[in-house]
DNA sequence: TGTTAATTGTGACTGCGGTCACAGCCAGCA
DNA sequence: TGCTGGCTGTGACCGCAGTCACAATTAACA
């Protein structure tokens, strides 16, 4: 069992230049936590001292507006990993964390983690490389808020979805409610937008699995940028 | 000059933990730079291999739609640093920077950075540190221009900027055109809200200088939160 | 496979906030 | 000290997208 935590966490990029032996160790400091789907991983605001690995399933990072409207501001799936924030500033979490699928994650304590940082400069240098992505990924998406409309903002997250897939199609199976949370749209709005681009020919959709067909125009749809 | 350059690192939280004799060290490694007002320190997109370090003035961080939209990230003084990021993950500019007054900037190029964060933990944390600073602010300006109208956006904002000056006065000179850059917003309606703010006694404003005088309202209007 | 729940499609209505167009105003500098 | 350019205040107008209300469709699972 042992063995196959270490397998998994050779996986997960932040721990890319660890070599077995150090991977065995740190596998053994991890615990296992399972989350039914729909349950609250971790609440904002909660005082947090775990770094948590997604093994199985997927969780949303999520804001909850007082009137109870969701922002979602990452999906993360296999050898992701959320919570480091709080153990690298102390401060509190910022942002709910909830199970998309049943999940199985492997949770790391501060202290345990913090050495390894300390003592590892690859470690280190992995979770610098972790944040600037999702820095640049935050202030792009801002961006994408103050600049482009619904269907613009759709288009765009299509496209990166492909990109980080691969290929052109998107497997995810993404609800409009889930891409209208992932944008700042209301669920609507983003059916008749799907609708649209159906209708143009530039996606098509089967059974929530969405192919780009037409690149070029979701480019030129998504761009608002010189 | 060395000298003061040397003290001036002392004063940048990037370099806490450093003793003089590396602030000295470093300090020589360090090319000074001066941007007259207006003009752009980096383009969004160029290959970048520096780090800089405000050492007089202020600078913007903006984004530049194709319509010619700013959208303003972050506005950074004295002791703060910008352009980390290409440093760290070799990618491309993610904005433009722009001087707003005639600025003064040290520029660290990338190997000679790159050593120091490698070799002195102390660095690696602390630029830890700021790059979770900015992704939680990033993940809160993002909740904000979905969650909050206008007026909530400002009050946000003014609530922000108070804190981080430590009292209940703006000294910032912002002007209407840039507070509307910064929320996302056109500069007539940040007018119009902030006349409401005032009518409503809850700021006071004399010659760009804006005084919260009810602090308890204004934190009201910026709550979508739970 | 039938029943129930979740998701999607669409029309009607509304409002926030963007744009345009000026009219004062302040402020720096020549 | 007057002139020029940037800043601010305000009205008129309008369009994107949110909300509400259902109907139609699809997925989940017993």
């Amino acid at each position: 069992m042992t063995t196959t935590t270490a397998d998994f966490l050779a996986t997960v990029p932040l721990f890319a230049g660890l070599d077995r032996t150090e991977l065995q160790r740190f596998g053994e400091l991890t615990r296992e936590k399972f989350y039914p789907k729909g349950s609250v991983i971790l609440f904002e605001n909660d005082p947090g001292d775990s770094l948590f690995v997604v093994r199985q399933g997927r969780v949303k990072v999520v804001l909850i507006g007082e009137d109870g409207r969701e922002v979602i501001l990452g999906v993360l799936g296999m050898s992701e990993h959320f919570g480091e924030l709080a153990l690298i500033d102390d401060r509190p979490r910022s942002a709910h964390v909830i199970a998309m699928d049943d999940a199985h994650l492997l949770v790391l304590r501060r202290e345990d983690f913090r050495r390894r940082v300390e003592s590892s400069p690859a470690v280190a240098w992995s979770l610098l490389t972790e944040l600037s992505r999702r820095l640049r990924r935050a202030d792009e998406k801002i961006g994408g808020l103050v600049l482009l409309d619904v269907p613009g903002r759709i288009a765009r997250l299509l496209l990166d979805l492909s990109e980080e897939s691969g290929t052109d199609t998107i497997e995810k199976a993404l609800t409009h409610q889930t891409i209208a949370q992932m944008i700042g749209a209301s669920r609507e709005t983003v059916s008749r937008a799907m609708k649209e681009f159906q209708d143009a020919n530039w996606v098509t959709v089967d059974r929530r699995r969405i192919t780009l067909a037409d690149r070029a125009a979701l480019e030129q749809r998504a761009q608002a940028r010189l």
